[in-house]
DNA sequence: AGTTTAAGTCAGCCTTGTTGACATTCCAAG
DNA sequence: CTTGGAATGTCAACAAGGCTGACTTAAACT
């Protein structure tokens, strides 16, 4: 909007558009957003004595069940003693099962429980549905421009770790 | 992509194509772009023992000259007390002044330095690169579906916050 | 047998959120 | 004019959750 400029000669055009002004705003939009993306869960988890950790940690096990701790360090990006203090509380918790692998007896495989599944239910109904309410007033082809923009913000190795997710979950 | 679902009559029927396993792609995806989105800014505040939390008040102070701390509060959604820290480190580093006010001396207005704005820059530079990448990448159309989409994410009194550094730099 | 890999632990640090207590300033009611 | 409450900002102390580094245990590879 604002500035319609349009039938400039030469393709690059797509870039007359992004003034730094409207960029500063899409890092603004981003920031405000991310906030409301977060909000409901994090009411939620402030009530179990939770942070984002621990869901962030329930919502990769239940998406990838069985996957080992090793991955779900790719995946989250943090220090495995970062991860192992998160882990060992959902672990006392009853949340989360760790089972030693049968291939390779080194590795842990994880698992949500019943009160896990439970819990990741619970937090995923609350972003699910903000999620769902905010694609429904921006509309179908809004959601694809955000898809598409958020996929080409990611860095390469995310967007590998995010695609595996999404075709099989091994 | 994956189904070109094109040219439906009416505009409720926006929800069909929203599965549980297509929210959950987005929920992901915001996951792992917002990790992108802060990757370049950290690494550079890093070097300089920051973090972001002085990254978005130098950001929004660069955005809002002048502006009081109880302002600054409101946007970042933390306490007085968390922002007021960040705040005395760069202000005793001489990147930020706080002038008292005039009409009302409890106030403080807030300034970036010259070395504030220099840092500010540095900063902005590199998140506004990824940001024009992946817009270019997106392509146009992208870009205004993905801020749609970011807006009606906001929680109200964000959005509100939002247009407001917009339009008037009150 | 020796090396590498997966996982876990302990200790200690930093950033950045929180609450509680407190000082200063303003303003309005008595 | 004074006084008490509300607003603004500061200081202190604590907790969550990142981080690094050093180390152990067990299993797998070579």
């Amino acid at each position: 909007m604002a500035d319609g400029r349009t039938g400039s000669g030469f393709s690059g055009d797509s870039l007359l558009f992004l003034t730094d002004e409207q960029l500063r705003q899409g890092i603004e939009a981003m920031f405000f957003a991310y906030r409301g993306f977060t909000a409901d869960p994090d009411r939620i988890l402030a009530e179990l004595a939770y942070g984002r950790a621990h869901h962030r940690a329930i919502h990769f096990i239940n998406r990838a069940p069985g996957t080992t701790v090793n991955n779900l360090l790719a995946i989250l990006g943090v220090t495995k003693q970062s991860l192992n203090r998160v882990l060992r509380t959902l672990i006392a918790d009853g949340l989360v099962e760790s089972r030693v692998g049968k291939a390779d007896k080194r590795e842990r495989h994880l698992f949500l429980t019943e009160a896990g599944r439970e819990l990741e239910s619970k937090l995923s109904d609350a972003q699910r549905a903000r999620m769902r309410a905010a694609y429904k007033e921006a509309g179908p082809e809004a959601v694809t421009g955000f898809r598409q923009v958020l996929e080409a913000m990611m860095d390469v190795d995310m967007r590998r770790a995010h695609s595996k997710l999404r075709d099989g979950t091994s």
